[in-house]
DNA sequence: CTGGACCTTCCAGTACAGGGGAAGGTCAAG
DNA sequence: CTTGACCTTCCCCTGTACTGGAAGGTCCAG
């Protein structure tokens, strides 16, 4: 198969491909004696588990490391629990932060609902921030 | 003041600082004859306007835009009112979205507790992604 | 007059995941 | 035999907010 044909079975694109195989997300193919890349339908499955592994928040560099301990023949089952772990934790400690980044624009925001320009100090740029 | 004293007395560098009036978030100051930025105190107060900025989670570039206004003269109570609603409701989705993708990987990250290595099919890297 | 602390400009790089487009090669159909 | 769709490599660009460093100028103390 032709990187075009993967990439569009894939839902993804010719670009993306060759970018996965120059940061070792997919290995290099076969090629064609005209030198085009020549892929075997089994990419179609590494290429999902890129993108379920996108979707879980995980960097194509973790998702790599997963790739190579799989491509070295061991389960990377236990690498992928800590990864969720970690991502779990980060995650957490995101919401909590934009939790309180949201009570605080709420606020700021409540007050310049009530304009009252005349308070405005030219020496404080604006008084709601 | 210098460059370094400004930075010093509104704790950040004079990196940023530079930045900064490349970016036009900080006007060209006057300069001394050896070619030296010369600030003048006031200065400190807009820095911490920018900060106070970035506290709510606005870009640089729509600080800008607040400052731009303001030096025109005019009070940019309104645009700001708009930004900071803009802003909350980024974080409103940003919020459903993180929390969407917390109990994704939650639920994983339990089936990943329970390792059944022999489970994997080598055809699909992980059964836990 | 020398050393160190400061200042200047400019160039380049960081992390992230690709996208845009040029210059050229290949292949099948009309 | 040429057109058009595909492919190749290559390098630069995106957005965000800086940071690092080189090469050179300035200022003040000792």
């Amino acid at each position: 198969m032709r990187i075009g044909e993967i990439a569009d079975t894939a839902g993804t694109t010719t670009k993306t491909l060759r970018f996965y195989e120059d940061q070792g997300l997919l290995p290099p193919t076969e090629r064609t004696p005209a030198g085009y890349r020549d892929y075997t339908p089994e990419t179609v499955a590494r290429i999902d588990f890129i993108r379920r592994g996108q979707a879980a928040g995980l960097t194509l560099a973790q998702i790599r490391r997963i790739l190579d301990i799989r491509d070295r023949g061991q389960a990377p089952c236990d690498h992928v629990r800590d990864l969720l772990d970690a991502r779990l934790t980060e995650i957490e400690q995101q919401l909590a932060g934009l939790a309180a980044l949201r009570d605080t624009i709420a606020e700021l925001r409540d007050q310049a609902a009530r304009p009252e320009p005349e308070l405005c100090n030219p020496d404080q740029v604006c008084r709601y921030l």
